[in-house]
DNA sequence: GAGACGTGGGG
DNA sequence: TCCCCAAGTCT
């Protein structure tokens, strides 16, 4: 525990931090003053893992307006739900939202937990979440500690652990911090701050209602805190798209990736494995191919990043009289027109888009 | 504990 | 263009 904390922050954080919060904290569709519903600050909460706001928000609207309650969404099918999730990334979270839904429907008749160890249980919710989920909609006081709360609280009382470690040091202080009355206000208003005022660069301590609590702008180094850590470089992956259309129909064959693992259980267009060596050897190529055929080489190429590792997509197409060949075990056929229907990750939805801006020309 | 796991926006 | 980063979780 730093030396320079002490107890007596608890009020004053609270009161110096509320009300700026309740003046300039953010309208957000899942937020509400009192007695938000679960359901929604549950949903809210998975969309928000390691995503934007603004991307979450149009999401979110989506999926309340399609399944108002944690019901209906348990009885939605996966795929309707990986549909949905799709463009929104971490597919994991996708697969986890629904089988939550549907824990919570048959073991909490449609009643989520309330307490942080019965939320921690629940697939999906991790140690941030339940806490989250805890003080937001249930008032309770939990510890909650997020990049944004790490780093506020980082800068707050000048910690130079760096991670793992810093976030079970702000986890045992915002313990401390957290008041028992209205503690889904406070950590929202920290977040808020971390979001708003206290951001990774260049943040407005002009404006920040604890500047002057603030051990990190004492010492004039807040954009030194949190202490980071050197990032090693991503490799380089690549891999060819084989684009086959039924000459009569239009029918473009498609395949539905592995449930675990890289976009688990979204849909994509057959391609050869992705590794570290370009793809150069026309027969090493084509072994991958759906069926052997002509194969023409679209110019230009995609490039994806994921966390971590970079990818290069070429494409090559083909076209066949009919049905000729036997689908495998997850390949199946698709109109362009039913595209919509299916659940692209944006990768596939970019070499769509290459494909078709060539096949117009 | 370290790596896998997406995507879009800002500087 | 490139790098950083965003309300983390799972294995």
């Amino acid at each position: 525990m730093p030396k320079l904390y002490h107890h007596s922050y608890r009020i004053d954080i609270a009161s110096l931090l509320l009300p700026w919060f309740y003046r300039y904290g953010r309208a957000l569709p899942w937020r509400v003053l009192n007695n938000p519903d679960p359901y929604h600050v549950w949903l809210s909460e998975m969309m928000l893992q390691q995503t934007t706001v603004a991307t979450v928000k149009k999401y979110f609207e989506t999926f309340i307006n399609r399944w108002p309650t944690v019901h209906d969404l348990a009885g939605a099918t996966l795929d309707q739900v990986l549909h949905a999730w799709q463009g929104l990334g971490y597919y994991a979270r996708a697969r986890n939202l629904h089988a939550c839904a549907v824990k919570v429907v048959q073991s909490y008749q449609g009643q989520f937990p309330t307490t942080v160890d019965a939320l921690e249980g629940l697939p999906g919710i991790g140690p941030y979440s339940a806490s989250a989920i805890a003080a937001i909609a249930f008032q309770q006081p939990a510890s909650v500690v997020d990049t944004n709360i790490e780093r506020v609280v980082a800068r707050l009382f000048a910690l130079t652990v760096s991670p793992p470690k810093l976030r079970q040091d702000a986890r045992t202080i915002m313990n401390d911090l957290v008041p028992t009355k209205r503690p889904g206000d406070f950590v929202q208003a920290l977040m808020d701050l971390g979001a708003m005022i206290c951001t990774p660069r260049q943040p407005t301590c002009l404006d920040c209602p604890l500047s002057q609590v603030c051990q990190a702008r004492q010492h004039g180094m807040v954009e030194a805190y949190p202490i980071k850590i050197a990032k090693s470089a991503i490799p380089k992956k690549y891999g060819v798209v084989f684009w086959l259309q039924q000459q009569e129909s239009k029918a473009v064959l498609l395949r539905r990736r592995p449930l675990k693992g890289l976009l688990a259980g979204m849909i994509e267009i057959p391609s050869t494995p992705w590794r570290t060596e370009a793809w150069v050897q026309h027969h090493e190529i084509f072994d991958y191919a759906p069926v052997k055929l002509n194969w023409h080489h679209i110019p230009g190429s995609i490039r994806h990043r994921f966390t971590h590792f970079d990818l290069e997509l070429q494409v090559v197409s083909a076209n066949i009289k009919d049905q000729h060949i036997t689908t495998l075990n997850q390949e199946f056929w698709c109109l362009p027109q039913y595209f919509n229907q299916q659940a692209f990750p944006t990768l596939m939805k970019k070499v769509i888009k290459i494909v078709n801006q060539t096949l117009l020309e």
